[in-house]
DNA sequence: GATGAATGAGTTTTCATTCAT
DNA sequence: TATGAATGAAAACTCATTCAT
């Protein structure tokens, strides 16, 4: 009943893979089609090119990533709640997809991404950065340009992602925990 | 300083803002050779091959940022202004070579790296790792795995760095400041 | 005629199409399979392959063109009535077969032609060429090899009836009368 | 001195013959390279993709054939004289570049050629339109669409071009004269 | 030493053909 | 019998590397 789409998602787990962690360029399309288990030209039913490929894998993703982080938002709470939801939300999106958060950052600003994935980028950052903004207005959150602060927390978890990826770290609750702690300490305003 | 070096040097700085920019498999010879002014051939009497370019600009960044740190650590401060030490370096660094950080940091795992690669990238945690457990032992930094701390230091002011590079941020005194406060306020221990 | 060649005829008739428009090599099975309103692996259930289809086509409109120009042939009548015999004959085959008479032309040299398909082509020059024989015994055709005789009003013709296919000249009675007329006396003997 | 567009040359002639025996569609970019002694990847050096090359071909060979048509036009002689003056250019133009003609009559409305290289074919139609419009207000050429006329004439003398080219019918002066009085039959006023 | 034209190995992509359904 | 998804061989095209000048 799935088989019909059954080649199409081992094509995207193989080349979501390959992407994060070789890179685009260095994939070749032989490589995904060997480790999808088809044939090359198997590929380009699915995928008009390989930038197509690319692109919807991204799309995909960030969206998934974006709806995440979306549901169930803790509206009403408190601002460190909300961080705690998107934090924890984070963390889940790592844990379900090994390699899609490193394949998105790796990713967010290469020459073959079109119109409609810098978009999606776009709206992932947005919510961030509406939970920031919000944050700095109620005096929570340091007062620094939230793109910075923004950055500062994607990209300090996300290099620590890459280290319990690579083994040189172990995941486990206690530094989750931790590094929740670290993240906003970081970004709390600090009376 | 002599002519002698000039291509050379023209090579270097040409290959670390394309591999920069596009990531080593994207960037040609070709495309470097005409950045530089110089014939593609001969990129080829100075490095043996394109592998060896990026090992060779790998190694020499690695290793300039490796002794700013090192240079004039102020040994028997307070941790406090130890970071600050660090801190003000990486500033400095990415002051100075505009491309150099963020390509050893989109580079640091690749697949072609050489060990002497891998060694000096090792040299330059070290540093970092050893101001951290020291900073431990005194109770002065948060108490999370060493690693971690510095994935979160490293990948976001990386991150941040990237802004202001595509121009989404403007460099400020005041942000640079902001900045140094949020990671401190990272990693230290809060009582 | 029944449901059971259906398919196969609708398959040449897309493929002669296609042929004419594109010629055999830009042309693709799955082209000719969407004309055709069936399966691309239908094809070749009626067809071994490729050339085998083209091939089958070539001979089928070569045999039927020279059956249309042999049959009532006024054999005893004048020159110039057989000429204008064959000349209507010409017209009646385009008129029925908008993209036959381009296709035999613009393929009868291809390197994928097999030997029934080069017989079949040399049958049909047989007749216009024992005309031609005939008509140059009788002293009523020009004194010029019959070869070329046959090139000249056939190139002629065919290169008329592309333009009218391409829109760019009108079929009227009068312009088929006009040809005809140009033709007979391009061939003729001229005291 | 010559040497340096030696292989260009080398290219074009070899893609001409080529094209011209099999096709666009047909010849591969390695059939040409070896036809030319030279590597695959040297066409691309020279010629942006393979229909680049054909429309530089064609546009190339239109405008020698154009000229060739022009030069020395007598203007102010007679009809046949101006007719005599086409066709002999004609003969020569297919004895200078055996494949020129029939490869330009060929492709002309192949579905790769661009822009300019229509309005190349246009202008090499203009020349014989003009001339016979002239001919046709002096009474001296046949009452028959412009169009119809050249087709016959171009058509006719291509179609024999190629008999002559397959080896079937031996180029003399002879026939060369009885085909021009052919032409000149088909297309001129009978009273 | 410096160059850039030339190359061919390796890439992306296409398409005739097969075969499970 | 009919299909069209799947395939891989072969095509178009790219680019690291060489080498004659």
């Amino acid at each position: 009943m799935a088989a019909m789409t059954e080649k199409r998602d081992n094509i995207l787990d193989s080349a979501l893979t390959l992407f994060a962690e070789r890179g685009f360029d260095a994939t070749t399309i032989p490589m995904i089609a060997k480790d999808a288990n088809v044939g090359a030209g198997t590929i380009y039913r699915y995928f008009e090119n390989k930038e197509v490929l690319v692109n919807t894998l991204f799309q995909y993703y960030v969206q998934v990533f974006t709806e995440l982080l979306k549901k169930d938002f803790p509206e009403h709470h408190s601002i460190r709640e909300q961080f705690h939801h998107l934090f924890q939300r984070m963390i889940r999106f790592t844990d379900e997809q090994e390699h899609a958060l490193y394949f998105i950052k790796t990713h967010n600003a290469a020459y073959f991404l079109d119109d409609a994935s810098r978009e999606a980028f776009t709206d992932l950052w947005t919510i961030l950065r509406d939970f920031l903004d919000e944050g700095k207005a109620e005096n929570e959150i340091r007062d620094l340009p939230t793109l910075a602060l923004i950055a500062i927390i994607f990209g300090g978890f996300l290099e620590l992602h890459q280290l319990i990826r690579a083994g040189e770290l172990e995941r486990t609750e206690a530094l989750m925990q931790g590094v929740e702690n670290t993240c906003w300490d970081a970004v709390r305003h600090h009376p």
